[in-house]
DNA sequence: CGCTCTACCTGTGTGC
DNA sequence: TGCACACAGGTAGAGC
């Protein structure tokens, strides 16, 4: 389940792998892949042809790959289950992956394919539109701009113009509970289900605490928390991956060793030693410490 | 406008 | 052994 850790480091990825190569074909195997496209896959593949990819730039949990068509870019989502994986020639001939969705075959004979089983993901090839903000990089930079499609997209919890104190302003303003606030990716991006129940429990607040009743210090808290969370399964997860990998699909080390709520119901909690209890929350679940977890 | 809920999808695990 | 079904989850868009 990629969330922000995990898509950085398809990003990393992408960037030290594909970067300066020239797609001379793309074949769209799945027409849902490329559902976000007028044309469908037809179109997504006449988008990309030719294309030279130049940078690979994220926010939270939306990934594109600018073109050397001017303001253009190939926007990927990797929705539950979506890898990338770049191929050598020679691995070409062999039997494709079970989920190929689409392929871009370079002109120097390598391909990048996007593999997803269950087909929440897409690509879709857009517009490179200004933003408020300036998109990750801010005004006037290189990154300037996003998708325009992923224009909604806040700036995430990794991203170094990210104002704390602005960001748990909005959020204390949202009459929600702070849960479904960290969920929100108009709010800040990048976060998850599992990310989220990390951020809570290292926060040490309750999922269904109401946001307008949680304090400044205690919003800004929640989102430092969750920065440390997916800064350190960045650490975590980002090292492993090799020349021809572009790893993901979320099985970073991360998931094994340091879960402290997610999926930890029934074990002690690590602080307290009272069970993690888990709750049923919007058709999913919330994992959370019943005792330095609570309500205020 | 702001919030909540549902549809989308498929492999895995569980209960009968 | 085999079948049925719940479950996992990010996002857009419908609904209230």
């Amino acid at each position: 389940m990629p969330e922000l850790p995990e898509v950085e480091t398809v990003r990393d990825g992408v960037a030290r792998h594909v970067l300066g190569r020239t797609v001379a074909q793309a074949e769209v195997l799945s027409a849902r892949t490329a559902r976000r496209m007028p044309g469908g896959g037809a179109e997504l593949a006449a988008g990309l042809r030719g294309q030279t990819l130049t940078a690979a730039v994220r926010r939270g949990k939306f990934l594109w790959i600018t073109l050397s068509e001017p303001s253009r870019a190939l926007l990927v989502h990797l929705g539950m289950s979506g890898q990338l994986l770049v191929r050598t020639t020679a691995e070409l001939t062999q039997d494709p992956h079970p989920h190929l969705r689409a392929r871009l075959v370079m002109s120097d004979g390598a391909a990048l394919d996007f593999v997803d089983q269950r087909t929440f993901g897409y690509l879709a090839v857009e517009d490179v539109v200004p933003t408020p903000d300036g998109g990750p990089g801010g005004q006037g930079s290189d990154l300037a701009g996003m998708p325009r499609s992923a224009r909604h997209i806040a700036r995430d919890l990794l991203d170094p113009d990210l104002d704390l104190d602005e960001a748990a302003g909005r959020m204390r303003r949202r009459r929600t509970t702070v849960k479904r606030a960290l969920l929100d990716q108009t709010l800040v991006s990048g976060v998850g289900n599992i990310y989220a129940d990390e951020a809570l429990w290292r926060a040490g607040e309750h999922p269904e605490q109401p946001t307008d009743r949680l304090s400044l210090p205690r919003g800004r808290g929640v989102l430092e928390a969750g920065a440390q969370v997916m800064t350190e399964a960045l650490a975590q997860g980002g090292t492993s991956f090799d020349e021809l990998y572009v790893n993901v699909n979320g099985a970073s080390g991360y998931f094994d060793r340091s879960l402290n709520a997610y999926g930890q119901q029934g074990r002690a909690c690590a602080r307290c030693g009272t069970p993690i209890r888990r709750v049923s929350f919007a058709n999913r679940s919330s994992h959370f410490c019943p005792r330095c977890q609570r309500k205020r």
